[in-house]
Order: structure tokens, then C-alpha cells, then sequence
DNA sequence: GGAGAAATGTTATCCTATTGCTTCTTTAAA
DNA sequence: TTTAAAGAAGCAATAGGATAACATTTCTCC
């Protein structure tokens, strides 16, 4: 099992990304509890997209009681906000890069490491849109995940965690 | 739950579809046993995908013996040769158009009646394949999945089971 | 026919996610 | 300030998806 890396919480993007989430909610009228807070806290504190019950263990060695559905409410509620992303293929969520912006995922996955990079291409996402339109579909999100290896790992200088 | 519409085993495109299986198969020198088949076939009898449990459960009314494994054994078979294709949001699990060229999946998956289309824009693998390599990425597969609603379900004529 | 490889059977278990209900907290109105 | 209603979190149980480990059977090829 891959020991996922802590990172300070003040590091500068966990810092940036919580202090923009604040303030989304605060336009949005809703409410960026400490629990969620926590939560989002932790999935940017971490190198590598982490799965509910990794977040759970964290969560308790905080000290706080909780079970499944108080991890995954959160997490519910971070999604909702496009605070976060969930990536399918691996169970796990990751920090949105955009979270303005109404957007599926696009991300880029190393089947070695765990790590995960966000795309953001409009060209592929307008592509997947007329396709759509030409059936009929009608698209509420788009979710691509393109596994592989990042290049730290294919050149052998693997950060394989563990 | 969902009840899936059963589809007549000899439907010509799933007929197709096995013979297709048994063709390449015998090619490439792997073994399509009765089970695989099986599984094959039941995936392919359905309008809408199955998941791993579903698949056991037909088995079990075939008269078959059998476990979660034997199921995922299949499974793993006939992605391998890229016979199926699973759907990581739902996990669940559908047959493929296109088993000769080696290809992730692009599919438009329906949130209300669960039908599932397959795309092959080759353009959308290519400019994600670009982007991956600008970033030094090796591409191993890519996964599409694009949620909203077909036109059976927005206009209104929702084909919903259950 | 027999040895080794491949496939399947079997049991148990792990991981992921949700349901239903209770309790606490916040918010806004009286 | 009290209080009703809504929202959020605690808690217990369980459903659903996937795999590990080992035994047994079947197939293939010599």
C-alpha cells in the first residue's frame, strides 16, 4: 500500500487553493464547514489523489470520531463545488486546479507513482461536445482519465511510494 | 434496481460479436473457453451494461457453480483483448465495437436509462496523446466518459427500467 | 499416459459506498 | 432572546464491488 507523502499544509498551493475555496463559498452562500475544510485540507496536503477511508484515517488521527458517511458527505458537498475531483478509474479525489470554472476532469494518471496531472484542454472537451450534439446527446460532464506513466517513473528514477 | 433487457443471445450483433471473439481469438493463439464465452455473450445480450454481481447472477441461473472471481477472471480475460470495455463510473462493463484496433473507450453514457454509445474520434485521442507527450507522459490508455442524456430520455420518452 | 500449464472452483476477506436514524448546530423569524 | 426549521454531523448497520489464497479440474503437448 502506497504511503501517501503529507505535505505542510502551508505549503503555498494547499494554502492558495483553501483560501480560494473560502472565498467561492462565501459568493456562493454556502457553507465551507470545518469538517469540509478539513477535507479539503488533507486531499491538497498529499502528493497523490487520496481514497475516502486513506482521508477517514486522517481525519481520526485528528482526534475526531467519524465513520464512512462523515468522510464521504464531504466529499459530496467539495464535488458539488467543483472543489474536487473524483477520479473513477482509482477510487480517489483530487484538488480541482480550476474550481471557477464549471469543467469535467481531464487527467493524466501514472500507473506507478499514483501521481496525477490536470489537463485543461477546450479543444478536446469542444471535440466530445459536438459529438454529442451530433447524436442528440445531451452532456452534463465530461470525465477523461488517460493512464500511463509520468516521466519520472519511465526514466526510472521511480518515487514509487512504499 | 435497474432490471436489464434481455436481448436474444442470436440478436445479430451479438451473434456477430461472438464470432468475431471466437476469429480473433483463435489468431492470436488465446483460448475463448465456454465460460469466457459465456460471459461474453451475456455482456452482449443486454441493452445496457452489466456489472461484475449482474453477470454472476445469469450465470447462476444458467445452472452454473460460481463466484466473484470467476466472473472477474473472465472479465480480465476479455479486457485483455480488448473484447470489453469497463465503465469506471459505473463500474460496470460493456461489449466492444471495434476489438481489432487497440484503443481506450470514448463513451456517451446516459444518467436516466444507463444506454451506453461508443465513440472513436480519433481526433480526441490524438490531441490527448500530444498533450500527454508534451509533458514527457507515456500514454498506455485512455478513458472517456462522457455523463448527461440521450434523446430517448430528454425529450421526454425516458425508456427507464425498473 | 503423464507432467506442467492454464483455467476454474471455493472460501474468506478487503475496500468502497450508502441507508436510515439520531443528535447537534446554525440560521432566521417571532 | 426564544424557538422552529433547516442543515450538518454522529453513529450503526449493511450493501456492493473486487481480490487473495489455496484446492481442484481441465487442457495441451510430449
Amino acid at each position: 500500500m502506497a504511503a501517501p507523502l503529507e505535505i505542510a499544509s502551508s505549503s503555498p498551493r494547499a494554502r492558495q487553493a483553501l483560501e480560494h475555496a473560502e472565498r467561492l463559498c462565501q459568493e456562493r452562500g454556502v457553507r465551507l464547514t470545518v469538517l469540509r475544510r478539513r477535507v479539503l485540507e488533507i486531499i491538497w496536503s498529499h502528493a497523490r489523489p487520496l481514497g475516502a477511508y486513506a482521508i477517514l484515517d486522517v481525519l481520526r488521527d485528528d482526534g475526531r470520531a467519524g465513520a464512512p458517511p462523515t468522510v464521504y458527505r464531504a466529499l459530496d458537498f467539495l464535488l458539488e463545488q467543483g472543489l474536487i475531483h473524483r477520479l473513477a478509474s482509482l477510487n480517489v479525489f483530487t484538488g480541482c486546479c480550476q474550481p471557477d470554472r464549471r469543467h469535467g476532469g481531464q487527467f493524466l494518471i501514472c500507473r506507478d507513482c499514483g501521481q496525477v496531472d490536470e489537463l485543461n484542454n477546450t479543444q478536446v472537451e469542444c471535440l466530445l461536445n459536438d459529438e454529442a450534439d451530433a447524436r442528440g446527446f445531451e452532456v452534463l460532464t465530461q470525465m477523461i482519465e488517460v493512464l500511463g506513466r509520468c516521466p519520472n517513473c519511465w526514466q526510472g528514477v521511480t518515487h514509487r511510494a512504499g
